[in-house]
RNA sequence: GGGUGCGUAGCUCAGCGGGAGAGCACUACCUUGACAUGGUAGGGGUCACAGGUUCAAUCCCUGUCGUACCCA
């Protein structure tokens, strides 16, 4: 078969994804004798698209599982997707909303089995989507977190903890979506900077109400619901007032004025308001001095809600805000202070303000009845697991960031007001008395058992917080709660590559559900990558319309192209910006590839079975033999050790700059030459060099490599199958390293006079060399041809004199002369010499200072000593035979 | 306000104690039997700024400025 002139990548694509899919080449194996590598796949949202960040994290996890199967690990990617509490029921409660049908008129269970058709028919869009992009996850093992195995494995976790006191109810503050009429977690809060007031409002003395005391509100309606007014103890503003009464205005209660570290003295008047039950800082205030007789005197003890479900004021507010939104609200009690005259200033200022990223509204600290997960408990094995090392970052410093939120951990809300989720397995006797089993029959039993006879329970009706099921995520797939197979060979997992935005939502949270339920860390190693900005820095979002679909650049560009740039950019620590150019400039080293391997055969490179190329007698060959070496050395390096971008960037560079711009230009020579002997050499050693770079490249660029394997080489494996380069240290030797690297330099430098000096591209030249050893002489005979060609030479002869008007340069101890009299403007060459010796002259000059420097000497390691004298003295030739051109030009 | 990164060529980024690099863009020349999605050569940088450590600093330390993110 011949190879196409143009690579096609859409029409490549489809077709591999599915015959790679069918080989089975994507399963792991239970039973396979190999070493194991397990990565898991942190699965999308069933309610997802592909966008940039998909892309970067399953390229790379792609890379590592190619990667390592190609090292002959039995590999498990683990693929699956995330029920999105929120987003699911949102995304079918909009297409029931089309047809003006409610949620609750539906009821729970025919909502539910709505939701379920709706995840059969078009949930999973992304998974379509990942195999775009040649995701090789294994999808014979695909889960959802609200399968029916995975939703038995939630029930035993949820159920035991319960039983170890590690989940209990309380009642403490949630960030609270009154549109949603759900609690939600910090991780669906987007903090929104938007323009509001600092309002200033009077509390005046009990005891003299002529004086006041100045506080400062972002929220003015919440303080109906003031418990206290709080100083700094440093504060001498106010020292004499802690212990006094102020009266609330409007709900005309009796405050105490109390001294606490919260507030800021340097902000505002020093004075803050505290509304327990409807900010965070004030709760915790408020639970520090709960005990005093001044809040255990109040109503509520002083953590008093203002709001119902929907934000709206309720009963513990005067009648007249009773039933007011909390907007309407804040309008009426300044309206209803400003007549009291108790407004001292208004201030306009910008603030951060929680909204729900789902619903958009502002997210309400409010105080509910919420199920909680002891977190803090849970965190110290996790926290250990990492101080001793048996679960690293890379990079290292998001360690850091771990223990910085594992020790300020708080505890964790897992009940969510969806219908879908996981429902929490508790029931509730008569008298409120809680249930918790993994079953109503078993619920009811105990039931029977506490009452003496059967009696009826109701189920809560929550579910469980997404992440509480995710959590599980790498040993509930695997099987657990039972023993499998999988568990036990799967499990620890080897790497999870992820983003640091949801190192404390999931990742910790894994590590500690992992640590609790499986004894074991869930993963050796966290990789976390990099945030994909557009090429400004700006991070990508759809309302500033800088979005790049990948799915059109794949289209474009195709998904090698797309793969590469995102491997080579995902320099550690580091975001990447995407420039549409950079993925041009990747496309184009695909187009050169192929390209390279149309010539391969053309010139009938083939594959040779019995070729070893540690025996190859050309020097040319050998030189790329030991390049080879050296490449795949270091691409296997910087990928054992995650370096996506210079691992990538090394296959370029050798493939690009090695092979294709020397290497095959080497080859033409002989190829057209008669040589038989050398000829086949040099096809067996082009095909055997060609086939290391599919192999090695194969991670980054999956299909053209995959396309190209079938074209060009003679296996019945597929390339996705093949192994990793396995080369001898042998292959490398130094001689023709330093023979090739001097035919190299020879032809750059004559390149570069010829352009310089403005010689016609296709006149041939004469060359005459000066002083040239006997090594020079014989490495020059050896590679005449190919000299002559690359550097378009006539003739090649020496000499031992220069010929007047000829242009010159230095190699080593020998003088190139190129006698261009006819050609060559005399001037121009001067010029020419004269920048050439002034460089190096500047050279002398740093490289004199430092050897002459006592200090240098007496300090700096003899070696770096000695290597500073010696390129002194090449300096010195050189320059000393760049003196003798300009000589010689001028004689 | 606290923390963590980052400031290197026009742009996007590597390098990180002893010789300033890549890709793209730019300039000139070249349709040379794989490739113009290409080839060859070239121009372009007080490595943000100021101190300090060192024989030696783009690299280490301190501070400043700018910028991004995280937490308040």
């Amino acid at each position: 078969m011949t190879i196409d002139k143009t690579y096609d990548a859409a029409a490549t694509e489809a077709k591999l994804y599915k015959l790679w899919e069918k080989s089975g080449a994507f399963a792991c194996n239970v039973n396979s004798k190999s070493q194991p590598f397990c990565i898991m796949m942190p699965p999308p949202n069933v309610t997802g698209s592909l966008h940039m960040g998909h892309a970067l994290t399953f390229t790379l996890q792609d890379i590592l599982t190619r990667y390592q199967r190609m090292q002959g690990r039995d590999v498990l990617w683990q693929p699956g997707t995330d029920h999105a509490g929120i987003a699911t029921q949102m995304v079918v409660e909009r297409q029931l909303g089309e047809q003006k049908i409610k949620r609750q008129t539906l009821g729970r269970e025919a909502f539910l089995k709505k939701v379920w058709q709706w995840k059969d028919e078009s949930g999973g869009a992304i998974t379509k989507q990942l195999r775009h992009l040649g995701a090789s996850c294994d999808w014979s093992r695909e889960r959802f977190t609200m399968e029916p195995a995975l939703n038995r494995a939630v029930t035993k976790e949820f159920v035991q903890l319960y039983r170890e006191k590690l989940i209990y109810k309380d009642k403490r503050l949630v960030n609270w979506d009154p549109k949603l009429l759900t609690a939600v977690s910090d991780l669906e809060v987007e903090q929104r900077e938007i323009k509001g007031h600092m309002w200033h409002f009077r509390y005046p003395l009990v005891e003299d109400q002529s004086q006041y005391i100045c506080i400062a509100t972002t929220r003015p309606e919440t303080m109906l619901g003031d418990g206290a007014v709080a100083v700094h103890p440093s504060d001498k503003r106010y020292q004499h007032l802690v212990g006094k009464y102020v009266i609330l205005p409007l709900a005309n209660r009796h405050i105490p004025i109390i001294a606490d570290e919260h507030p800021d003295p340097e902000k505002g008047s020093g004075a803050v308001k505290i509304t327990a039950a409807h900010d965070f800082n004030d709760f915790e205030v408020w639970m520090r001095h709960r005990d005093k007789d001044y809040f255990k005197r109040q109503k509520d003890g002083g953590l008093i809600n203002l709001f119902d479900a929907h934000a709206k004021l309720n009963d513990n507010t005067p009648e007249v805000y009773r039933g007011l939104d909390r907007y309407e609200a804040r309008k009426r009690v300044i309206a209803d202070l400003e007549a009291l005259g108790l407004i001292d200033k208004i201030e306009n200022i910008t603030h951060v303000v929680p909204h729900g990223d789902r619903s958009g509204v502002v997210i309400e600290p409010w105080l509910s009845e919420q199920w909680y997960c002891d977190a803090k408990t849970l965190a110290g094995a996790a926290i250990k697991s990492v101080e001793d090392g048996r679960t690293q970052f890379v990079p290292e410093q998001w360690t850091n960031t771990f223990y910085a939120w594992m020790r300020n951990i708080e505890p964790w809300c897992i009940s969510r007001q969806l219908w879908w989720g996981h429902q929490i397995p508790a029931w509730y006797g008569p008298d409120d008395k809680i249930f918790v089993a993994e079953s109503e029959e078993e619920a009811k039993a105990e039931a029977e058992k506490v009452y003496g006879k059967p009696t009826p329970l109701n189920r809560d009706e929550d579910v469980l917080d997404t992440w509480f099921s995710s959590a599980m995520w790498p040993f509930s797939t695997l099987g657990w709660p039972d023993q499998t197979a999988e568990l036990k060979r799967y499990y620890p997992t080897d790497v999870l590559v992820t983003g640091f935005d949801i190192i404390f939502f999931w990742v910790a949270r894994m590590m500690m559900m992992g640590l609790h339920f499986m004894k074991d860390v869930p993963f050796r190693k966290v990789y976390i990558h990099a945030l994909v900005r557009d090429e400004k820095g700006q991070k990508m979002s759809k309302t500033k319309g800088n979005v790049i679909d990948p799915l059109d650049v794949i289209e474009k560009y195709g998904c090698d192209a797309l793969r590469f740039t995102l491997a080579t950019m995902s320099t550690p620590g580091r975001d990447i910006r995407l420039a549409p150019a950079r993925i041009e400039g990747n496309r184009n080293f695909a187009t050169k590839l192929w390209n390279a391997a149309r010539y391969c055969q053309m010139n009938e490179c083939v594959w040779q079975k019995n070729f070893a190329p540690a025996s190859v007698k050309d020097v040319v060959n050998k030189w790329i033999v030991g390049e080879t070496k050296l490449a795949v050395d270091k691409i296997t390096l910087l990928l054992n050790d995650y370096r996506f971008d210079l691992s990538s960037s090394a296959a370029y560079d050798f493939i690009w700059n090695s092979f294709c711009d020397w290497y095959l230009e080497f080859t033409k020579p002989v190829l057209l030459g008669t040589d038989e002997v050398v000829k086949a050499e040099t096809r067996a050693t082009t095909a055997w060099v060609f086939e290391q770079m599919l192999r090695f490249l194969h991670p980054f660029m999956p299909y053209i490599t995959e396309e190209l394997w079938g074209e060009i080489t003679v296996s019945d494996k597929m390339l996705i199958s093949a192994g990793w380069p396995q080369l001898a240290d042998k292959l490398v030797s130094q001689e023709p390293q330093s023979e090739i690297n001097w035919v190299i330099r020879l032809i750059t430098t004559i390149r570069a006079i010829r352009a310089e000096l403005n010689v016609p591209a296709g006149a041939q030249v004469q060359l005459q060399l000066k002083d040239a050893s006997a090594i020079t002489k014989a490495r020059l005979e050896r590679h005449l041809p190919l000299i002559t060609r690359l550097a378009r030479l006539a003739n090649v002869t020496h000499t031992l004199s220069v010929t007047k008007g000829a242009a010159q340069a230095i190699i080593d101890e020998t003088t190139l002369i190129l006698p261009l009299a006819d050609v060559i403007d005399l001037e121009q060459e001067r010029a020419r010499l004269n920048k050439e010796s002034e460089r190096w002259a500047t050279e002398i000059r740093k490289l004199e200072d430092k050897v002459n420097n006592q200090d240098f000497i007496n300090r700096a390691p003899p070696e770096v000593v000695e290597e500073h004298r010696e390129r002194k003295a090449e300096a010195e030739a050189t320059f000393a035979k760049l003196q003798a051109a300009q000589q010689s030009l001028a004689g």
